[in-house]
DNA sequence: CTGAAAGCTGACCATACGGTCAGGATGCAA
DNA sequence: TTGCATCCTGACCGTATGGTCAGCTTTCAG
């Protein structure tokens, strides 16, 4: 009968705690939004005395850094699909089932980085000044040599990243909207995919892309 | 030198301190969303003292209310252009250029707007339930309407609403992500113009769009 | 086994915020 | 001019919240 839960070893508490409470402030901090957002409500949320939270993270401030930094990164690591890809139809298929990807499994973390931004991205300034451009640069060079190879419509790069991170985390920013008008029930597996297939296909018809 | 500001009359004061203070409101619940707002800070920036918000509008929630349903009015009057058209091409065209106006002229309201709904519309669920929706049913009937008469390639009309809701107001919730990657500028006329035609390009292009 | 480091927490504090109110100022109809 | 309704506001209040801290328990290296 040795209880599973019982023999936790520091390493192990701090990562598991740690990981509870962003998991809670990502949901609260998603629902409420900074201001509105509590401690004691994020506490409560991941089963914890609030004064525990203050062990992990000195500050709100902190623990919300912390979250929006977490989300950032898996926003860019759906980035490499982008990379791999040899014409417009791989890389941005590629890329919309990522980010539709994101939008259905991490809606909180998403509406959190959509709040961070609406807000001048007071905490991310730095990372949308450095990594943010230099990722952007990197992919309107790829789609201009997609353009200049035949492989698609001169169609201007930025807007067209616009275009495609606006369509995909649209579903997670306004998924609530989207509920409603789906009769109040979340979007099904089916619906899902169609919503992919109508986005992939608007968009790569819409540039002319062009088998590579 | 009668101080054109003087002579106020009873109508006239009301007016316009309503439209201070919900000016005021907008831009301060766009910037720091329902929680992070204060009476104060709206209080300051309308240029009156805080207990005369109260006079005007009883509660924080009350004038939040009025802030929401300012921007749900604009929201819906961008409609209109869907329905005088006659085809695809004429109604897209029309209600992307309607609301991507909305997304420069009133990116606050457009803000506020999307941390309503993006936090579950506590107060506009009713009118997502009623009036959003019937206007949403209509415009899904009519481009039905449009892609049985061949007009446009067969695609499903609500993602297709999604797509144009999304890629519209993205450029004004992340207007400032726009912003940072434009270098800290906020878009030129020329660039609003731009994007505005490679949307409106891309989606009529993708969806096949035939003229009337 | 032991001591120190890490983990934990109830009780507490200062502040900021939404909201109230008594009473003064002002426009206006009669 | 007068009386009243509207408009205005400084001072105040109760509460909720972010944050602190003293002292407890638990882990674990030596």
């Amino acid at each position: 009968m040795t209880e599973s839960t019982r023999p936790m070893r520091r390493q192990d508490i701090r990562r598991e705690n740690e990981k509870a409470i962003l998991l809670a402030a990502e949901k609260v901090f998603a629902e409420a939004g900074f201001g509105g957002a509590t401690m004691q409500l994020i506490a409560d949320l991941a089963g914890l005395p609030k004064a525990n939270l203050h062990y992990y993270f000195a500050t709100k401030e902190e623990l919300y850094r912390s979250v929006v930094q977490n989300i950032f990164e898996i926003w860019l690591q759906a980035a490499n699909c982008f990379d791999a890809a040899r014409g417009p139809i791989d890389g941005i298929s590629a890329y919309i089932d990522a980010k539709m990807e994101i939008s259905r499994r991490h809606p909180d973390g998403s509406k959190v980085w959509a709040s961070e931004v609406m807000h001048g991205a007071p905490v991310l300034q730095d990372y949308m000044e450095s990594t943010l451009r230099e990722w952007t640069d990197g992919r309107v060079e790829i789609i201009r040599r997609w353009i200049d190879e035949g492989k698609m419509d001169p169609v201007d790069p930025r807007h067209l990243l616009y275009m495609l991170w606006a369509t995909t985390q649209h579903y997670a920013d306004f998924g609530h909207q989207i509920e409603t008008l789906n009769g109040g029930k979340s979007l099904s597996d089916r619906q899902w995919r169609e919503a992919k297939e109508n986005i992939k296909r608007v968009i790569l018809t819409g540039i002319g892309a062009q088998p590579a």
